[in-house]
DNA sequence: TGTATATTATACCGATCAGTATATTTTGTC
DNA sequence: GACAAAATATACTGATCGGTATAATATACA
């Protein structure tokens, strides 16, 4: 690994654990073995380095959602699918998803938030278009394909968020969990 | 207003719009027009004063929550109760609810999160009370309690960020469709 | 009025922050 | 081997951080 990466990874771990703000630059390079320098070398500032970090995790995410995506007219199945991408995700990157969870409802202004952002709305994007094709086969979901596609992605990171604290498996079982109260209730 | 809630009020926006970690105590005694040693005086440290933002607004809360978390037997009735309680406190109290929102997520070692601990844990405990006796009504529910407390608040909070976002309204329609979606599924 | 206590200010502390000027080493290319 | 470019280190900057030592002022009560 080379020391690209290896800035990436232990900061990824470092702002995940800690918080972006309160990790200095001093304690990532002093981790990773090397000098200020050169991690200004490689990315220019503390926020680049954030900007890297976000780019890196989420291209993967955004590329292991996409065909999850694909809507087929069964509703249930697309959203399971969805969310064992989402899963399987936060799974194999445990460090990252905390980290943009972190960001998640963190003030607009700051840097965690700006990092992240464009990157959600690409998420949403995704989801939206799901629940605006599944309007067709379901009348009553016409115009809340926005809401949903929200509360869709909230209940995952709720869900995920209680994987990461150990409080629960993100198996099959944890996401037809998740889709069957999403979609079906809890009473059904 | 004496000084000691001029500052809470400061703080609370100053921290809310900003971040915890970013806004240093110069920035807050210079908008209350007052010296660092009177903070110090009335609350000791950041932390303290962070504490002190948290359990004045999580007790008014909890105090509001508490009757609407009262299980009838009706639970659509009793979770749109709990909704609206947790709306009216949203809409109320927005600088601090994007607060608590920002440290909910946040690093489990971080201060924001260590001093909102001890508050969500008691929400908690209302909402598993309330699926806990409804689980006698609704066999199906049973041991599941704690996943529906948390996956409940989770959306409240996800429409609470939308409404705080300016995304949406947090009105009697937007609680029907939380509670509907919640309990019923959006088929139905 | 005297006196103790609660408030507040001025001016400072050492530590750490993000970032950089300069120089050196390594690496790839011809 | 010559040389350019990429990569890395030492040592530093000014600014800001949370927090405080000391002292002055305001308030409340006897």
């Amino acid at each position: 690994m080379g020391n690209k990466e290896e800035i990436l990874s232990i900061a990824t771990r470092l702002f995940a654990t800690r918080g972006y703000d309160v990790v200095g630059i001093q304690e990532i390079v002093d981790q990773a073995g090397i000098s200020k320098p050169t991690m200004y070398h490689y990315f220019g500032s503390k926020n680049g380095l954030l900007t890297a970090i976000m780019e890196n995790n989420f291209r993967r995410l955004l590329l292991e959602l996409s065909p999850a995506t694909v809507y087929s007219g069964d509703l249930p199945a697309t959203l399971t699918s969805i969310v064992k991408a989402y899963f399987r995700f936060a799974v194999r990157n445990p460090e990252f998803y905390r980290l943009h969870l972190a960001f998640w409802f963190s003030p607009p202004s700051s840097d965690g938030f700006i990092a992240a952002k464009e990157w959600w709305e690409k998420q949403q994007q995704l989801l939206e278009m799901v629940f605006m094709l599944a309007a067709n086969n379901h009348g009553n979901m016409k115009n809340r394909h926005r809401i949903y596609a929200a509360t869709f992605l909230g209940t995952i990171n709720t869900f995920v968020a209680f994987f990461l604290n150990g409080y629960a498996e993100l198996d099959d079982n944890a996401c037809h969990s998740l889709v069957r109260q999403f979609s079906h209730g809890i009473y059904s």
